[in-house]
DNA sequence: CAGCCTAATGAAACCGGTTACATTCGGCCT
DNA sequence: AGGCCGAATGTAACCGGTTTCATTAGGCTG
């Protein structure tokens, strides 16, 4: 406390006060100039404006988050996303952030509850509203760690009960699409699994079930590693009834058998048809480029962000809701005909 | 202003004049217990810290902000970056962010040195350190916007004199490498440029160049795009005297090169052996893979972080520095033999 | 048991904004 | 010219923490 360099000239950080006084008028005035909030003489601004510039005043975020019970801030709470996933939430919600003057707070939850938790406790007091996408969080950690009168938009993450805002891709009509997709070539499917607490790839499997009509021709076990998926494709290369297609349920593991077919001498889509999930930009680099699903990531994290800022803005009608997007099926090379 | 719900029991955020109206004791010595700072009978801090727990206290982040005149945030400010390369950068800042107990602010800056001087602007009192990753800002931008006295920290920003700390990846080194490798092949390298306005570009042709003694054998230009480099690739397959080897400047020119050739019926590397920059996930999903640099990019933001970290920790040790990290050579299929 | 010295505590003053309320100023009407 | 009314301005009280400094409590010694 108690800086030495309070009244020195120039350098160091200029108060309101220091601005109030240089232009000659009251702190009130000043920041009422400086807001362009309420009525002041075209004179007064000026006078406050040319001296804020003078003393190169930047107004101190915390004092006036302490006096105005805002922080023009969002926090964005996210998994420990690999590649592009990642990036492409940031600039959706940084888009949507920058045009309602919002400043984003970013933490990532490595993987399990208790670190998204933490993280929402340490965003505590410092947000205005949260964007929270986890799929470790359930109700019952959201309740314990979150204020209650924050507002709150969740992104694929299991609570569906509408107490909270959420937007979910509806990663089941994406896999029963892609599935219908592969069957229309009149060929049996198989089904390259993700890990089975993951209910991301429960849904995708159940989607894969549903769309044959409640059966599972075959399911190979996968964890979304392209190494899963190598080796699924080995195991369905040495098969003596080997099915004509196969949907992957994320595009690593689609890719991972892909090369192990092309290993084995097989070709695809001629001997097998094969489809993912994601679109990750690898999709469509590979041979034969990837069927997959694909997700508009930055625009639903814009759109939540835009939610949020309505909700800050005062916009009473900010209330729970559930609204689920569909992946869109792109055809590559890998299903072709 | 005046909120009229103060005074109800449990909703909303209790202040630590609460704590401390409940605990029976001072708000002095509720802040002490609740930092733990100094001397404080162990009764009186339980007392706190149960009538904290029960009350659900949060601290009000601005609040002490204010008062300690710190906020334990760092602002980091990314280019418009796509793919992997940004989700990298946040995660080796988060890590370290998370280890010393700092946010992160995040913000992007699209393509503009005048986006990024808004960002620094609007993050001017809200962060204690920057970590700025912007090939865009120049040295005069970042005297007009920065706080003289906000530790900074500098990643592949072409200020290279020592006037803030920076760390830079050794673009030229790593190009040099790539070219060296392809020329001990015994074949003639050929260079696929990136956009002449982008440093980072330069400084790969000026390696490529001096790697093979100032002499531009073939240079094409692109754009860093997967388009630009397949066109390359085409004029390539088309030549009379075709060059042995390519070094592009970033692996999706390289990956768009390789994907030409094959259409032009040429094989990488028995015809044409190609290398990249980079080491995007797809580079060693392709076939063949593709040899190319890598850059530890999480560490380096991971280190930026902590250099901050120490800065704001008040090491006075924090001076302009400027370490550059010598990208490695990931040999792969595309130059195999 | 008195006296002293230290450790623990509390009252109040900050930090730098915003804003309610009081006050002054100025224009316009009669 | 006097009075009235609304607009512009100023004063001071917040927001919720931390920290200085004075005070009190407590332990130890002589």
């Amino acid at each position: 406390m108690k800086r030495p360099a309070a009244a020195t000239s120039g350098a160091g950080s200029a108060t309101i006060r220091d601005v109030a006084r240089e232009a000659g008028v009251s702190v009130a005035s000043a920041s009422r100039s400086l807001n362009g909030l309420t009525t002041v003489t075209s004179r007064t601004r000026n006078q406050v404006l040319a001296a804020a510039q003078k003393l190169r005043y930047v107004p101190h975020a915390a004092a006036r988050a302490l006096s105005t019970r805002r922080t023009d801030t969002i926090g964005v709470i996210l998994p420990d996303l690999h590649g592009e996933f990642f990036s492409e939430v940031i600039r959706g919600a940084d888009l949507a952030a920058r045009k309602n003057g919002l400043q984003l707070l970013v933490a990532t939850s490595h993987g399990d509850a208790s670190q998204a938790a933490a993280a929402m406790r340490s965003m505590a007091g410092r947000v205005d509203g949260l964007l929270l996408m986890s799929p470790h969080v359930d109700e019952q950690v959201l309740a314990e760690s979150l204020a209650d009168d924050l507002p709150t938009v969740l992104i694929n993450t299991l609570i569906g009960r509408a107490s909270h805002a959420a937007f979910t891709v509806d990663n089941h009509a994406g896999a029963v699409a892609a599935v219908k997709h592969l069957a229309r070539l009149g060929r049996s499917v198989a089904h390259i699994a993700g890990p089975a607490e993951n209910f991301e790839s429960r849904e995708r499997r159940r989607g894969y079930r549903d769309a044959l009509g409640g059966v599972e021709t075959l399911v190979l076990e996968g964890d979304f590693s392209e190494e899963s998926g190598h080796r699924a494709g080995i195991r369905l290369a040495a098969m003596e009834n080997r099915p004509g297609a196969v949907f992957a349920a994320n595009d690593m593991m689609a890719i991972g058998c892909l090369l192990a077919l092309a290993e084995s001498g097989l070709r695809a889509p001629a001997d097998v048809a094969v489809a993912g999930f994601d679109d990750i930009p690898a999709a469509r680099l590979i041979r034969p480029s990837l069927t997959t699903l694909r997700t508009n990531v930055a625009d639903l994290s814009r759109r939540a962000v835009e939610q949020l800022a309505a909700a800050i803005g005062g916009d009473r009608s900010f209330q729970p809701f559930t609204e689920s997007v569909l992946p869109q099926l792109v055809e590559r090379e890998s299903s072709a005909f």
